[in-house]
DNA sequence: ATTGAACCCGACCGATCGGTCGGGTCCCGC
DNA sequence: GCGGGACCCGACCGATCGGTCGGGTTCAAT
């Protein structure tokens, strides 16, 4: 039984990503002590040292494994075939539903994007991450591409295209107490996430403006 | 003459929160040291506290001085007058003028979005930051619920479409070197700002699956 | 039985953190 | 000429930061 029951018998590895996982997506890179992580996983803060090298590099053995299985997630969803309508819509959902399954996962992201500054960016996990990155925007696009080379989408700019569709779909899951308030409810409420990817579709399919005759 | 030229001959409280805008934008509240923000305004560490109280209180006041500029000129924007989607149009028009013309905004806010759990959350400031983003959402909401009355936009959640609104305008200029990177080009370069308008217009207006004949 | 790698720990390091304190300089009203 | 407030500073505080070091335990391979 590899099947992690809650928290007992993973690996010590494990468990500090789990739990830097949490602590980076509420509170950042800068806002997060190697002493409270340690602490939060049952350690000594020096153990951590001989699972991670040091702090950076342990944030992006986080984000990389976050993308990892988000790109390993979409690329199967991808590969299931159907008209580009039905894969796009298929691929918003499956990521909608990834980023509602783990809370963590939108914050981690964004934040990821803004503290990329910070980070010496050269680690193997970081390149990893990119590389996770660019390869489901590139695909995506293609998709795009392809929808719109067979009349299916509407003629548009496929990057800043690309660039709202991410923040349709990352950004709510990220935006905690003020998605909540705008919405009046928890936003990973699971009749919550359905409205969302219900909604999407429909601004995808129909726009917001009323089509009045035409 | 208050205009301000450019660094020269403002007063230091305002040189504070200017600088830390910046920094705060760009390495969040927790990656921002005090001594070194003292030092880019050019004062002793100890000055900073003859103009806010502590670090939390002028984090608290950069992000209300943004949010009532904001509210300001977005007031200032509905009140034109038009149909809703006259309204509607302009309104994000002028957001994504003001982002794209200030661009630690966008990532502040962001920010501010997520790290509003480490702050105390009872400072005035941080209350009229509040109030000011629940006016504009209600504003909006208001144009939107109004624009539906009258059937000039299509019928759909007017909480969820808040959302969507925000994250299509603000999660692009805050997306840094992965929206670069996905554009092609600078997010803030005056041509691609007014593609981003045109490009998220024609998404409310025709959404992106083409109509085939309907 | 010995070795060595994997794992873990407490003690400790220099640096920096947010913040305080006492005093100094300037200028304005009296 | 004499407060007194606004403004600014260097020195200093305890706490915490990321990270190192030497040593201890366990266990499988030799």
């Amino acid at each position: 039984m590899k099947a992690a029951s809650s928290t007992a018998e993973q690996s010590s590895h494990d468990k500090i990503l789990d739990a830097a996982e949490i602590l980076f997506a509420k509170r950042g890179y800068a806002g997060v002590g190697l002493s409270e992580l340690a602490e939060v996983v049952g350690l000594g803060k020096s153990s951590l040292f001989h699972h991670f090298e040091n702090k950076a590099q342990l944030y992006a053995a986080v984000a990389a494994r976050i993308l990892g299985r988000i790109e390993e997630r979409l690329v199967r969803s991808l590969a299931k075939g159907g008209d580009p309508i039905v894969r796009l819509e298929r691929w918003l959902d499956e990521l909608i539903d990834l980023l509602a399954d783990h809370p963590t996962y939108a914050r981690l992201l964004l934040r990821s994007l803004f503290e990329d500054d910070d980070l010496p960016g050269d680690t193997p996990e970081e390149q990893e991450a990119h590389r996770a990155i660019a390869g489901m925007m590139a695909s995506v696009g293609a998709l795009v591409r392809e929808g719109m080379a067979v009349g299916l989408f509407r003629a548009a700019n496929v990057q800043h295209l690309l660039l709202t569709l991410v923040g349709l779909t990352v950004f709510p899951f990220a935006s905690g107490e003020f998605g909540a308030e705008v919405l009046g409810k928890d936003i990973f409420d699971p009749a919550e996430v359905r409205r969302r990817k219900r909604e999407l579709r429909d601004l995808l399919r129909f726009g917001l403006v009323a089509n009045k005759g035409r």
